[in-house]
RNA sequence: GGGGUGGUAGCUCAAUGGUAGAGCAGUUGCCUUUUAAGCAAUUGGUUCUGGGUUCGAAUCCCAGCCGCCCCA
């Protein structure tokens, strides 16, 4: 059935039961260790205080539950003859091997044992009262053991002092600290508590706050419950996991251990979360459109290839939201806005990873110079809420990114004069352009187009230097089909590209809604830009869009400039790697 | 795709051709308000994989796998 799933317990606890009674963890329970069932059968706030199972609760636990168990020795590490004290247990008569070295062994034979035992750690769960952060946060000044909490989270640190103990905690929002006390706790559960818990386990606990002599609130434990033994060790305390292949591809242990990857990645959520109120706020929609497509539009990229097979019909997965959320203005959704992943089929890089998410929005009867004042809205507010400044460092340059002073507009040309020193250089043939580029120190295919050697220039000699938040405009209209062309100077578009630290942020477009020009300006592309043409799209516009404004954010780079991060792979929970050789092989 | 660089105990790292070590973690013992706890003892290795050179290889060479950085 379920009944108790984790969910239930936290909000149990949320609820307003309180500080449950101290008996609730009840001790005659196999080791004093409550579980899952009777929590799950007796509403957490009718519970008798103190709440012994009767023994026939026991026939629903592991096959090892026996009435044996009540009387089970303290757990013990075998060794070798002649070291330690062996506790031999039933058939147990020769002398096991020495596996004291091997950690995950040592952890699997204190489960055996438990189990043996009649406890089973993996059964039960407990109703929290509070997250750790919440609980300290209780704790009233001189009022020590006043108030009752119930915490769970993961075993961090280990401090165990004779007849004392302190440890902490770790949960979502923190660490608390523990302390287990032979008197309080007694001599078995003590022993229990010292024998076979382990680091990395995870345990509930229910107790009273109090204020260690050094300052410290902790909870003293009146009991506890391992809910989960972990059979594999974390790594170190200290140093953390540094080998950049074990952070990536197991994640967690990261996030276990390493402070900084913890609040880095959970800036995340934060800042998407802001977003969407900050939209939600100015009436925009939050939609969710089709990532399996035909045609891969909205952008130029190599798309990833799949097949649906009951319709037996290829899809690739969407390169850009762009068309779709396009479709919905001609709907008449005014405002429109979706958070969603984009996949290109492209090499992986500090600032790419196959998979990425992208914001864009879409608001009706605006234009370029409407999203230029969301976007700054957007970011500045984003700085004030989440980070609490306006102010953030760039490591590459050591500049301060400051979001609050006014925000640079420069034409694309304006960029390119001044970084060729070149006042004509639009007037210059192709040949003048790729011996200018070649002389800034670049690179030129003899393939590309003349907008792309200009381009380079903007790429590696402009962009990178643009640390301080820059809207970029009037780009050429070769760089996008889907953008107004700029009324004065039809060689250029109605755009802007925000960049901030030297990274594309956020470009934005007057939206071309004309379904003749529309067609032209695909049809008229050329180089790597070259998109493909989505006739669906093209018919939609022919049933008339509205003027619009339309915005993509990058949340990956945007997350690594407000993070500081290194690499987006800092950013991306799981970042794509290469399937390690040793997991393809077992799989 | 090219160049550079790395892979040693569960984790963090030493060991430059001659017996593979340390700290943390583990195990055992002591310790009832600690702060990376301490003290004492102690276990622990296919040095990424496969070849080669050598009396002898973690170390040198070749190939492969995986990661990181730079370039295309």
């Amino acid at each position: 059935m379920g009944v108790h799933e984790l969910p239930h317990g936290l909000v149990a606890g949320a609820a307003g039961q309180l500080g449950p009674e101290p008996g609730r963890f009840a001790r005659g329970v196999h080791q004093g260790v409550q579980r899952s069932g009777c929590a799950a059968e007796n509403n957490p706030a009718l519970r008798p205080r103190t709440d012994r199972s009767d023994p026939s609760d026991r026939s629903d636990l592991a096959p090892g539950g026996r009435a044996a168990a009540a009387g089970a020795p303290p757990l013990k590490i075998r060794l070798p003859s002649g070291r330690g004290q062996n506790t031999v247990t039933g058939s147990m008569s020769e002398t096991p091997p020495d596996i004291s070295h091997d950690q995950h062994a040592v952890r699997r034979q204190k489960l055996a044992e438990m189990r043996a035992g009649g406890f089973d750690p993996f059964r039960a769960s407990v109703a929290t009262t509070h997250f750790s952060t919440e609980a300290k946060a209780l704790y009233v000044e001189g009022q020590d053991y006043a108030q009752t909490v119930t915490v769970a989270g993961r075993l961090v640190t280990f401090r165990v002092q004779g007849g004392s103990s302190f440890v902490k905690i770790q949960d979502q929002q923190g660490q608390i600290q523990l302390y287990l006390k032979k008197d309080v706790l007694g001599e078995e559960r003590y022993g229990v508590f010292k024998k076979s818990l382990d680091l990395g386990d995870i345990i509930g606990v229910t107790g009273t706050l109090f204020k260690t002599k050094t300052g410290e609130i902790t909870v003293r434990a009146d009991a506890f419950t391992l809910l989960s033994k972990a059979l594999r060790p974390l790594p170190e305390k200290w140093h953390g996991l540094s080998d950049p292949e074990q952070v990536y591809r197991q994640r967690y242990l990261d996030l276990i251990v390493n402070e900084e990857s913890r609040k880095r990645l959970m800036i995340r959520p934060k800042i998407v979360s802001h977003i969407r109120r900050f939209l939600e706020e100015r009436l925009f929609l939050e939609v969710e459109t089709p990532v399996l497509q035909s045609v891969a539009g909205g952008a130029a990229a190599r798309p990833f290839q799949t097949h649906h097979n009951a319709l037996n019909t290829d899809f690739v997965l969407r390169i850009s939201l762009e068309l779709y959320l396009k479709r919905l203005l001609v709907a008449g959704y005014d405002r429109v806005f979706e958070i969603g992943r984009n996949f290109r089929n492209e090499g992986l890089s500090r600032k790419h990873n196959p998979e990425f998410t992208m914001l864009e929005v879409y608001q009706a009867y605006s234009d370029h110079r409407g999203m230029m004042t969301l976007i700054r809205d957007l970011l500045t507010t984003l700085c004030r809420d989440v980070l609490g400044t306006s102010k953030i460092k760039h490591a590459a340059s050591g500049q301060d990114i400051d979001f609050g002073a006014p925000w640079r507009e420069v034409a694309y040309k304006d960029l390119i004069r001044e970084a060729t020193g070149d006042a004509d250089w639009f007037s210059r043939s192709k040949d003048e352009h790729a011996a200018g580029a070649a002389k800034l120190g670049l690179f030129v295919d003899s393939k590309w187009e003349d907008f792309e050697i200009t381009n380079e220039i903007f790429s590696k000699k402009i962009e990178p230097n643009l640390i301080q938040p820059t809207f970029v405009l009037n780009l050429p209209k070769e760089l996008c089909p889907l953008a107004k062309i700029n009324q004065q100077d039809p060689t250029t578009i109605d755009v802007f590209e925000l960049v901030i630290g030297g990274m594309e942020i956020a470009p934005a477009y007057s939206e071309q809604n004309d379904p003749d020009v529309q067609r032209q300006m695909f049809e008229a592309q050329a180089g790597e830009e070259k998109q493909n043409i989505d006739e669906d799209f093209l018919l939609a516009l022919e049933y008339g869009m509205p003027p619009a404004g339309g915005m993509g954010v990058g949340i990956d780079r945007l997350c690594i400039l407000l993070t500081g991060a290194e690499s987006i792979r800092d950013v991306i929970l799981f970042p794509q790697l290469r399937p390690a050789a040793a997991a393809a092989a077992e799989a």
